[in-house]
DNA sequence: CGTATCCTGACC
DNA sequence: GGTCAGGATACG
């Protein structure tokens, strides 16, 4: 499930039960998660009170009173699921988060990739990260001079976390099939007004959790996807076909009618 | 820069 | 049985 907009959402529902709760204890069920975290610093949590929870990126962070820091990345298939202490266990529950007030946290996560650490007062989890989308900072300029270090092709580059923090691999397809602007362009070669419109699309694809505050528009539900998991099928915006590519080893998505050349679409030219 | 790796499940 | 999967990192 997890891109930016999941993972913003899933951090709202965290908070909705957790913040001033008080954790009773946290279980690890799987030795991938357990091999991170020792019994005895998770019996440390007995009691702690949950302070708030901070989304980062694609990475949340769960903020005790006491100052330590439960990290948390669902990488590929994590989610939180919300539940009471007796109901029945979650299928694919990896961790679970008792509160003293019988709500139960469950990160369930098939693949059981997800990540959960536990983080002394002081020191900070987080990866260099790059702005958030919605930064009113990010400009298009502001990432420009980032892009203009970078020699490799834009869609892997925007799947950097050091770069933009919350792109993943579905919504940079998606944005650069918005922007006009094939995946394989060398990131620093892109001019201004593709940076513009690359900005926009990212965005615009992240919805109100990329979007910059104050913006809103579009109807909800009609975020299909243009590009991602459509090879063979029609472009949405001409008579182009959608292709399927591998950089850096994922999927990329684009039509090579309306991506292909690097220059500014067709309406925007004289 | 690309490739392998962590895991498990779904699908051809 | 092989391939693919919305992520990130370690390594050649």
């Amino acid at each position: 499930m997890p891109e930016l907009p999941e993972v913003d959402r899933a951090a709202t529902r965290l908070r909705r039960v957790a913040i001033g709760r008080t954790i009773d204890r946290v279980i690890l069920h799987h030795p991938a998660l357990q091999r991170r975290v020792t019994a005895r610093r998770l019996l440390s949590l007995r009691g702690a009170l949950v302070a708030r929870v901070i989304r980062r990126g694609k990475h949340q962070l769960v903020e005790l009173e006491d100052g330590r820091v439960i990290h948390v990345h669902f990488r590929m298939a994590g989610d939180w699921e919300i539940g009471r202490e007796d109901d029945e266990p979650e299928r694919y529950a990896r961790a679970t988060i008792s509160l003293s007030d019988g709500t139960r946290i469950s990160l369930v996560d098939p693949r059981a990739l997800s990540t959960l650490t536990l983080h002394a007062a002081g020191d900070s989890p987080l990866p260099e990260l790059g702005p958030e989308p919605s930064d009113p900072a990010l400009t298009a300029s502001a990432l420009m001079a980032s892009l203009a270090r970078r020699h490799g092709a834009i869609k892997p580059v925007l799947l950097n976390q050091g770069v933009i923090a919350g792109v993943g691999n579905i919504y940079a397809s998606e944005a650069l099939w918005r922007a006009r602007i094939d995946p394989r362009t060398v990131a620093s070669k892109l001019d201004v007004g593709m940076v513009q419109r690359l900005l926009d699309a990212i965005r615009t694809v992240l919805g109100p959790a990329g979007r910059l505050p104050g913006r809103y528009r579009e109807a909800k539900g009609s975020q299909r996807l243009a590009v991602y998991g459509r090879s063979g099928k029609p472009c949405r915006r001409g008579d182009g076909t959608i292709r399927r590519i591998v950089q850096a080893g994922r999927s990329t998505f684009f039509c090579a009618g309306c991506q292909s050349v690097k220059r500014a679409p067709r309406a925007a030219r004289p």
